[in-house]
DNA sequence: GAATCTCCGACCGAAACCATCGGAGCAAAT
DNA sequence: ATTTGCTCCGATGGTTTCGGTCGGAGATTC
């Protein structure tokens, strides 16, 4: 539950090590092509071009003329990309329920009529996309401990 | 991306049901059948009651012995019942990657064997639990106000 | 004791997702 | 000008998850 999916992982990666790679050059942002990433993380290049090419479309980053030496560059500073629209470009509209996203008609929650958990849904709703829209890119470039485990996901007690 | 399953749904609505149901009772608890919340919602029934067996399973409501005047009731109370607690009963263990739970080994990652991203994600993750454990079933018995749209998911503006 | 109603586990089709393949277009290098 | 290597785009297949359905087992009421 609540998982991202591959792709999403994939783009995550992807930025983050175009951001890495470009760090410490001011003028000339470095061009980096799919295969590199690919190779880098161990990821079928297919897929990853798609992801790209998904990226590339939301304008997240941009493609660098076709042919060799070409590939692809951030299309902003790492800061100005929020986790929140990568997600967004790659899985499309998020919500945590049908229901978030129909503008004009209601007509498809026929079934809950009487759906009485709408409102509280969408305040964490709400605030998840706070969280996802705080966190950017560079926020993604921090030197890594090499694994952590995090070992109690279990609620700790219950709040009384 | 990030939504909800619909026997998540289902199980959310039931509980936030049952709690309704039974509060201003204090002596006897109401015991309630597949077949009302089903047909009060609009759901399937046989699939509704896979739900609620599964919660039954894991402790959050009580089977009330089988045959006629059978049913579940709330096996806490609705405040003791947080939404971290649910989507984990229904869904399994919740966390945004694989490698969330791989407590024994970690050979399972090896395709991202560079992998940068785990960390800033666990904190992502970190701060999702602490929000669905800070809510309870009880949060979701607001006064409802009948539509409420959520107009702007966009990113408004960027943080520079 | 029979009937009725419930909980419970097993089963199946549908849909989404991951991954793959082939081809078209283009710019740079030769 | 030709070749090379890369980006893009569409169509396709396999696999897993999810939504939904079915029949059986157990208990209580009449």
């Amino acid at each position: 539950m609540l998982k991202f999916s591959k792709k999403a992982d994939y783009a995550l990666l992807s930025l983050q090590y175009m951001a890495t790679v470009q760090s410490g050059i001011d003028a000339t942002p470095r061009v980096v092509n799919t295969k590199e990433i690919a190779e880098e993380h161990n990821i079928p290049v297919e897929l990853l071009a798609k992801v790209l090419q998904t990226l590339a479309r939301h304008q997240l980053i941009e493609s660098h003329h076709n042919g060799p030496k070409g590939g692809y560059a951030l299309g902003r500073e790492p800061r100005a990309i929020t986790l929140a629209q990568v997600l967004e470009a790659i899985e499309g509209p998020l919500g945590l329920t049908d229901c978030s996203h129909e503008k004009d008609d209601h007509s498809q929650c026929e079934q809950m009529n009487h759906c009485n958990i709408r409102t509280p849904l969408f305040k964490i709703q709400e605030s998840i996309f706070q969280l996802l829209n705080s966190m950017s890119i560079e926020d993604l470039m921090v030197e890594e401990t090499p694994m952590i485990f995090v070992e109690s996901l279990k609620p700790q007690g219950v709040p009384s």
